[in-house]
DNA sequence: TCTACATTTGCAAATGTGTTGCAATAATAA
DNA sequence: TTATTATTGCAACACATTTGCAAATGTAGA
């Protein structure tokens, strides 16, 4: 069965109480006494497996974590998620939901609905 | 000027036939004697640029590559895309359309829409 | 509380994807 | 045909993520 480990605590208090999306090598700088690198992912794992934070894939191809917050009652993460090109920062729009359909002939498991372009501070600075 | 080279041609003639989407890997893999590895990087980023194929990150991370069928006459990638879990195949979903809204503090670029889960092929043989 | 044992961790090393610099090659405009 | 410049190959790099294995540690049950 699960353990409660301080990394697994740690780490997911850290996605909890962060406003975006954060990726594995993000938690490891800035928790670097915390555990290896390699923990940090297989932390993460964990957590993804038991419904507490989930994944998204950002436009250049690396991971970002963040925490599940309607999950307790409905786990479903069809929202959108904004990926800035230039920050690389990876943000949940919890609130504006997606609509779309498929062929019958798949089974869908799992929804990635992500745009990419420029996040608002981005926007503002230029 | 952009030239007519045959690893462009040959690459973008395989992308065409191609039923999915297919990884720099897999191109460069049947294809070992066309050219270098990281022409093949090459190749598909011009591709891109000249509107003749998209690029789609699967839910590993890994870019897939896929023809534009309707962007001669009208250049839009908003369309569904799904990543099998199983034989790792991403496929256009051309005709589901998706809809969406954005908070208009954000400029959206690009639009990445996965679904994953099992493709018909991987249902089949389940 | 103590013990046994499965889970978790650290470390080293490997894998895989994608990028960069530079000199050599080849397509094409003139 | 020749000059120009895009394209290529090669070697090396950067980075994310994974794997194997032995050591450490949390926890159920005695």
């Amino acid at each position: 069965m699960a353990r409660k480990t301080e990394a697994k605590r740690v780490i997911l208090e850290y996605i909890r109480k962060s406003e975006k999306a954060v990726s594995p090598a993000e938690i490891h700088h800035s928790h670097k006494e915390l555990c290896d690198r390699v923990t940090v992912y297989r932390v993460l794992d964990r957590l993804v497996n038991e419904h507490k934070i989930h994944r998204i894939v950002n436009t250049d191809g690396v991971a970002n974590y963040a925490a599940c917050h309607s999950c307790s009652t409905m786990h479903q993460h069809d929202h959108l998620h904004f990926s800035c090109e230039r920050c690389k920062s990876v943000t949940c729009l919890e609130n504006d939901r997606v609509e779309f359909s498929v062929p019958n002939n798949y089974e869908v498991k799992e929804v990635f609905f992500t745009l990419s372009g420029l996040c608002p501070d981005c926007l503002n600075k230029s």
